[in-house]
RNA sequence: GGGGCGGUAGCUCAGUCGGUCAGAGCAGAGGACUCAUAAUCCUUGGGUCGUGGGUUCGAGCCCCACCCGCCCUACCA
């Protein structure tokens, strides 16, 4: 048994999120969760969502709010949709925290005292009516070189030159039309290249344990060779305060210093609230980060892969003091760096890349709302960008949940519970076992072998591949032994021999898709006459601020968490013969496929 | 401009060290069966493995060039 660090990328929440991005964070990282929980490791899973930056001011000031009641809506939404899409986070938080404002500015404090926080002045972009730092996207203006009128500050989207903003004639805010000031600003930036060396050697010795994706190491290892001081605060009002410029509000630590600390900060406030409500220790947290042996997942989009292979692992390693200027730990001691960086490609729709603003999007609530977790589960499991970028297409989508989900796995579970409800009314007796039944109860079997070992490498499309397989041998083993012809009183013994193989191997097949559809295998073990839930899901709980002093500013809010240690181990579990079986009803629906046409019309803008 | 990924059957994709590697699923066609949400099971695959060269006894798999698509390049996974 292993601990397990499960860090899931933080959602940004300037707006609901659709499902790309569950697609490329969520579900993945919540099947291999689920599965190392099954598997006999002690699992912290842990996310929340990122709020700080100009973004969400930018979206705050058109709707006319503040960015903390932005910020309070969409984390709400947010929390609600992943909690029904049944990830299971031990904690689901936010970035608004005191706690997090508090473990951030520990974490920067120590890193700035081991040298690695260095002060240097910059040019940059600030709106003269508001004071706020104008980032380079939210620039416009003609393009030095070819002329295009609404060239972006960071690059051409006519001629795709990448630009400075100074570069630009008549740049213009494009936030409010007003000519950007470029002036001298004091900020900290982060030593990277004090840190290459240790980083570099990190990901030498992470890439001879050949775990990682290809593409993820050699990009990794790639952005090591141009690497520079990053800045690590902003002029803006909206962020985590900068220790030691207390007098300065309005300059805050940037993204790249707040929410990927998030992954401690919530290991933090997870033991810190258990330590209230179990009475553990409120440092239990320390077994996923200080100890060597524990390992860790980040789970992310290919965007994000800079942000986890350099940016946190140089964050910690400042930390810890172990880069070129040495230094010495600060309270949190001495933290582990990624095990493994494990990063999606993209999901595309229909042939054009996600975009919320023109309208073509899907939500992953309109998705639940009307057509319920499993098959958009199904879909990103089986079909889902993990290792190359990946098309979401509706017409795939029904066809997917009808004829594999739906007519292999669904229809396995409900033949089978028919025939035992009629025949028997409850799971018969095991006789004697012939060949087939040795050899069908054999393969199932062997299927905790197979997709666990392609669970464990977070190979989710071939585990879900391999699984569904296996039904398709179960579903063979019902036409092959013809349980339905055996009428007769002489053939009694048989037919209960062959429906108990058969509801066993259901039962089976169950666990081993449990990790993929939790929703489904509590509904699957309740055709099966089994009592209360197969495999725990995650509850939102609204909980009270444990820094009310941080000045974070807030006082309650939602948490997903929940309590997995009631789930099921990865392996067979004998059925239990007398245990009573109603004639189901279908887990699973058939989509009909006038629902293409539906939804082509929906994002048809 | 720089970096990365991909281009394999109608569709979605597997193809570890170059030599049964030309494959799977879905769709289509034919058959069997009827317990089941017309579901299941069996049979059925002549696709220049993007293009043109090269290395080799032998190349989707290695090298070079080119074409096409996508992504990253300092904050929408």
């Amino acid at each position: 048994m292993s601990r397990v660090l499960s860090a899931v990328a933080w959602p940004y929440a300037n707006g609901p999120r659709h499902i790309g991005h569950v697609a490329g964070f969520g579900v993945p990282s919540d099947v291999f969760s689920r599965y190392m929980r099954m598997a006999g490791h002690d699992v912290l899973m842990v996310s929340g969502t990122d709020e700080h930056g100009t973004p969400i001011l930018v979206t705050a000031d058109k709707e006319g709010v503040t960015a903390r009641e932005l910020a309070d809506r969409n984390n709400r939404v947010i929390v609600e949709d992943l909690a029904a899409l049944g990830l299971s986070y031990d904690l689901f938080t936010r970035t608004t925290t005191g706690n997090h404002y508090r473990v951030v500015q520990e974490m920067f404090t120590t890193v700035r005292d081991n040298g690695y926080m260095v002060e240097q002045t910059t040019k940059s972009a600030i709106s003269p009516s508001t004071g706020r730092t104008l980032p380079d996207r939210y620039i416009e203006g003609t393009c030095p070189i070819c002329k295009y009128a609404e060239a972006r500050g960071d690059q051409c989207d006519n001629c795709g030159n990448q630009l400075d903003p100074t570069d630009l004639i008549d740049p213009r805010s494009k936030i409010n039309g007003e000519t950007p000031a470029f002036v001298d600003t004091q900020h900290y930036f982060l030593d990277l290249p004090a840190l290459a060396g240790a980083l570099g050697e990190w990901l030498d010795e992470r890439e001879s344990s050949g775990t990682w994706r290809p593409n993820v190491i050699k990009f990794s290892q790639n952005i090591l060779k141009e690497i520079r001081p990053r800045a690590m605060t902003r002029d803006i009002d909206w962020g985590i305060p900068v220790p030691g410029w207390e007098d300065q509000p309005t300059k805050r630590l940037y993204v790249w210093f707040d929410a990927v600390i998030g992954y401690l900060s919530a290991s933090i406030e997870w033991a810190r609230r258990l330590a209230e409500t179990e009475g553990s220790s409120p440092e239990r947290w320390r077994d996923w980060w200080n100890d060597p042996e524990a390992l860790s997942y980040y789970f992310m989009g290919k965007d994000n892969i800079v942000f986890h292979s350099q940016i946190w692992p140089a964050e910690l390693l400042a930390y810890s003091g172990s880069g070129d200027k040495g230094g010495e730990p600060g309270t949190f001691g001495e933290l582990n760096l990624p095990t493994e960086v494990v990063s999606s490609e993209f999901m595309t729709m229909e042939s054009r890349q996600f975009s919320t603003s023109r309208g073509h999007v899907i939500l992953v609530r309109d998705v639940l709302e009307r057509y319920g977790p499993d098959p958009l589960r199904y879909f990103i499991c089986a079909a889902g960008p993990e290792t190359s970028d990946a098309d979401f297409t509706w017409a795939e989508f029904v066809q997917r949940n009808n004829s594999e989900l739906v007519a292999g796995w669904g229809n396995l579970v409900n033949r089978t519970a028919t025939m035992v409800a009629k025949n028997f009314g409850e799971i018969p007796e095991c006789g004697p076992l012939e060949e087939v039944d040795e050899a069908v109860l054999a393969t199932v079997r062997g299927g905790f072998g197979s997709v666990g070992a392609l669970l464990g490498r977070h190979k989710l499309r071939a585990g879900i591949a391999e699984a569904m397989r296996i039904v398709g041998e179960v579903n063979k083993y019902l036409t092959v032994t013809e349980p339905y012809k055996m009428k007769d009183d002489s053939q009694r013994e048989r037919l209960a021999t062959v429906l108990h193989v058969a509801v066993q191997c259901v039962s089976d097949c169950n666990t081993l898709l449990a990790p993929f559809l939790p929703h489904a295998a509590n509904k699957v073990h309740a055709v099966l006459g089994g009592e209360g839930e197969l495999i725990p899901m995650p509850r939102i709980e609204e909980v009270d601020e444990l820094e009310p002093d941080s000045g974070a500013g807030l006082v309650t809010y939602p948490v997903i968490t929940g309590d997995y240690t009631a789930t099921p181990a990865w392996e067979s579990r004998a059925v239990v013969p007398g245990t009573k079986v109603d004639k189901p009803t279908p887990v699973f629906t058939k989509l009909d496929p006038s629902v293409v046409e539906e939804e082509l019309a929906r994002v048809s803008g």
